[in-house]
DNA sequence: TGTACATCAGTGAACGCGCGTTCACTGATGTAC
DNA sequence: TGTACATCAGTGAACGCGCGTTCACTGATGTAC
């Protein structure tokens, strides 16, 4: 109950204020509480970020679920836009699934092999459809989707450091890359 | 003078306490000086952090420029090395010169576009020469650099962000990572 | 059914810290006459 | 050559702020007998 109530200030104080903004203070003052009852539910406040991070993976996750397309290919790139309005509309939640540097965070390659990313196992099995059908080169899929997370991660990195003159240009430059790269793992297919 | 022992002491700071650990008054004590006395020399903080970036992506150009290759795909590739190692050896001047949201960031297209980054442009030349030899398909030479660079971006924000269970596997990723994506760049040229 | 006690969510004040920046100043150096 | 003055690098103290966390506590609730 309280602890619902703690959780979703932390949120909205997130969204607000951005991870380097989030402070304990300013979440128990958003949730009507004093600041020390937030002791009673978080060690402390890396305890408190790293909820923040699993629940940004779990709205990814729930992102990923929705896609309803069943071609490999095709559900792929919308995986990728999926992740790209994912960084846009919920800009401070993305940046704690992604960027926080947890120490709880899954890791290449124990983690991901083991199939501990729901996500990324999804992408797997989506590329090991489309290699089965000889549509894209028979790289090892874990690389294939890391490579893939890579460049959207990457993008958007740049979005945030202004390096892009504006959102639009953004989404036009990260749409034509990741659909160059993903065509050319089936042009790279073809020529074998 | 002062201005540099005030700099070489900025930079100091950065490559022990990185960015979020970098604070004026820090600076000022170890360039031996009152923390005053850098007010006569930056506006204020954000000052001195646009010129630690600057110097990082001086540094940045200096590593392009060591590449002696000719060949351009190997110069794109030795260029995807002088990255990683760039990321690995310097990692607080490499944030500073990549991941630094400042506001005189040289901007996606027009600051590239128009030569303004320097590298940039020299990786460019290269994508135009392979493009002239028919090694690479016809995609924007502008666009294919920062693809290229936002891989090796998003790959180091992982590792950064704690996503490898070690430095040795994010360094095997990485190479083939960007291996891999040169190399279909250029089988993708090949089949038209 | 009543009583003693343990548990534990929640509180309020305070600690100790470090931050960027303002303010009023000192004192050396260079310049004009 | 000497003197008055302006310039300006550099200083030291203080302001006001917000942070995470510790400490000793209150008071309601549940439990054992």
């Amino acid at each position: 109950m309280t602890m619902d109530r703690i959780f979703a200030a932390a949120k909205a104080v997130l969204e607000q204020d951005g991870i380097a903004g989030l402070t304990i203070r300013k979440v128990a003052q958003s949730a009507q509480m004093s600041t020390m009852a937030m002791y009673r539910h978080f060690a402390d406040k890396n305890a408190l970020l790293n909820a923040l991070m699993a629940d940004g993976l779990r709205a990814w996750e729930e992102r990923a679920r929705a896609i309803g397309t069943s071609d490999p290919m095709e559900w792929l790139e919308e995986l990728g836009e999926a992740y790209l309005d994912f960084a846009i509309t919920e800009p401070h939640r993305f940046d704690a699934a992604f960027f926080l540097p947890a120490p709880e965070a899954r890791r290449f390659p124990d983690d991901f092999a083991a199939g501990r990313s729901p996500v990324l196992t999804m992408a797997m099995k989506r590329i090991e459809e489309a290699q089965a059908e000889g549509r894209i080169g028979d790289t090892p899929a874990l690389e294939i989707a890391l490579a893939l997370a890579a460049l959207g991660q990457g993008l958007v990195s740049m979005h945030r450091a202004n390096r892009f003159s504006s959102e639009t240009q953004f989404k036009a430059l990260y749409r034509t890359a990741l659909h160059q790269c993903l065509a050319s793992f089936q042009s790279a297919r073809r020529t074998r």
